[in-house]
DNA sequence: TTACTTTCCGAAAGCGCTTTCGGAATCCTT
DNA sequence: AAGGATTCCGAAAGCGCTTTCGGAAAGTAA
């Protein structure tokens, strides 16, 4: 059973033919190698544009050995966690791939299996020349995987020792201590953050940067100011009320995702508090469904699109030969004041 | 200059080379034809698994004349609506895909061109033997062109005139009555709707739905009750003051979308209507983000994740032959009772 | 045993494109 | 005018796999 491709216009030989020279002329002519005169480098391309020629991308692929193709693995329940990266993530990607004629080809984690395999049979296959891996830990068993394995990929986000390859992330601590120096510079001197498991390396560079702009603003640790939460909305709200529950309470809290944040300010509600007068609250995400929620959620935000494309043009480029570890690259967050925060009461 | 896909193991040669006998037949063994001894089929397989062995993915197509994948091209903006459906559609297409060893091509929409220019330069391509499309529009141009074209696609919802294609769809009508059964139910006999354009269908249906109820509640239909929306949360908070503005207030309203959902609930409370108190409000889509406004959205959700895997599946037995217009296929929403409902003041 | 089937595999011709190699034709030198 | 350098194109060998075809070996029927 034949299943073709779609494929509407003429083959090479079709286009030879009308111009009256041979295939390999016509190849060369078309992909713009120097032997070809002028007259007859016209003629083809006419030619093929006249006749609607498409090189046959697998017949091309098998006869220059590549594929031309980066590899986007789903990473799990990217969709149940409200995954606000995703699309922009892929569209970005896609976007500069499109200008060099590559594929993005995404595939989803088989089955049960552990995450890895799915990364293994990807690279198997042969079917991608790299890949970009996303929601990066902070030991992260699929990057060490693919830098033993010599695979070109770039990730975004990075591991706690971001050494030998390629990542893109934004500047975690500089971004928590940025929302300290925000609620500073509004009068709050009682600030509190709610942090991820540090297993997530954004949520302990978030966490440190909490840290250094406390510091920074000559403000005191307290310890019984740092609690920590899952990633759910659920346990954000329990990190207010454990906040919430002491003698001295903060006026604010940074919390290291959208997600969390919203937690907290359910948390707070459910306490009676009115967010963003008698509690402020800063997120991390720039979520959309930020500017959603009651009140809309003040928050941290980068732009995902942008690095999508740039991680294709970082992984463009490792694959043309540049050494991976030259791209390490550093974006900034900025602060999307909504209605969250405010001085303190 | 050579980007060499990743391929790790050995070739067929190599195989059939270890085996001692020719490609061929290693070939053959491998692939399932009958006129394989068992013996060597056993040799062959065994080698191939020792060895390692993956078939070249673009030899095996260029052979085969086929591609073996299936394009998806974004949605315009997918990103900047919260789109909440496209990663659990893309998880539901690969999965799928994947038990056949297909491919899921990904692809932005190509600068400011209008849409069709990307779908045919995609389908021209050859690199898809099939698509599906998403947010089908009441008079869809890519349905038309693919329809037109030949080209084997299925498409995630419908067409004001849904024929002669594969489609899945929710029963929009359905979902729409089914709301306003429940509103009934809690007492409500001043029920609103907000639709959005009719252009598209999906708005169109559960406007025509919504009426359906009425009718079956022996409810009458008032005009006045009836507003328009654009797709976006600050309109919808518009037609809620508008809604709002009449001298009988609706006690409901029903919204076609959790996004203007959202609105209404912020244009409400801009009045100083308690939600799910004052004013009962009902979205649709079950978007994750309803989980998380003050109150949580009471919305219509749908299974996403499995139409995706459905889609793909109708979109393959359509590539096997099967007449597209068999796969008509309507799914039904659920209701998702959060906060925002209640019984009448 | 002979004649006819079956079973199983090798040989070979592609799939459509790329790329190297060599040489005919044309151009320049002096 | 002759040797050498250029320009330009045809010929041909793949890329790694699939699939058709034919026939040798083995099995079956008489």
């Amino acid at each position: 059973m034949k299943r073709p491709g779609l494929r509407r216009g003429a083959s090479l030989s079709e286009i030879a033919q009308a111009v009256g020279v041979t295939e390999g002329t016509a190849s060369r002519a078309l992909n713009g190698y120097a032997d070809i005169s002028e007259a007859t480098r016209r003629k083809v391309m006419d030619a093929a544009s006249a006749l609607n020629y498409q090189p046959l991308t697998s017949a091309r692929r098998l006869a220059r050995g590549t594929v031309e193709t980066v590899g986007y693995i789903l990473p799990r329940h990217a969709a149940t966690q409200t995954d606000p990266f995703l699309s922009e993530m892929l569209e970005g990607i896609s976007q500069t791939l499109a200008t060099r004629d590559w594929d993005l080809l995404v595939t989803a984690l088989g089955g049960t299996d552990d995450e890895l395999k799915t990364y293994e049979r990807l690279v198997n296959s042969g079917k991608v020349s790299g890949l970009v891996v996303a929601r990066t830990l902070s030991d992260d068993p699929r990057i060490t995987y693919l830098t033993d394995a010599g695979v070109p990929f770039v990730s975004h986000g990075r591991t706690r020792d971001p050494q030998g390859y390629a990542w893109l992330d934004v500047d975690n601590e500089k971004a928590a201590a940025d929302a300290v120096a925000h609620l500073v510079e509004l009068g709050h001197d009682r600030i509190a953050v709610v942090h991820a498991p540090l297993a997530y390396n954004f949520s302990r560079l978030r966490l440190e940067g909490y840290l250094a702009g406390l510091a920074e603003a000559g403000l005191p640790r307290r310890d019984d100011y740092i609690v920590e939460s899952e990633l759910g909305v659920e346990s954000g709200q329990n990190a207010a009320r454990r906040l919430l529950a002491l003698k001295e309470r903060p006026t604010a809290v940074i919390c290291v995702t959208d997600l969390i944040a919203i937690g907290v300010m359910r948390g707070a509600r459910s306490e009676g508090l009115a967010v963003g007068l008698d509690l402020s609250v800063i997120g991390y995400d720039g979520l959309p469904l930020g500017a959603f929620t009651d009140p809309p959620l003040t928050t941290m935000t980068q732009d995902v699109i942008g690095t999508g494309r740039r991680a294709a043009e970082v992984l463009l480029e490792i694959l043309d030969g540049a050494p991976p570890h030259q791209f390490q690259e550093i974006s900034h967050a900025r602060l999307v004041r909504r209605a969250s925060d405010g001085p303190p009461p």
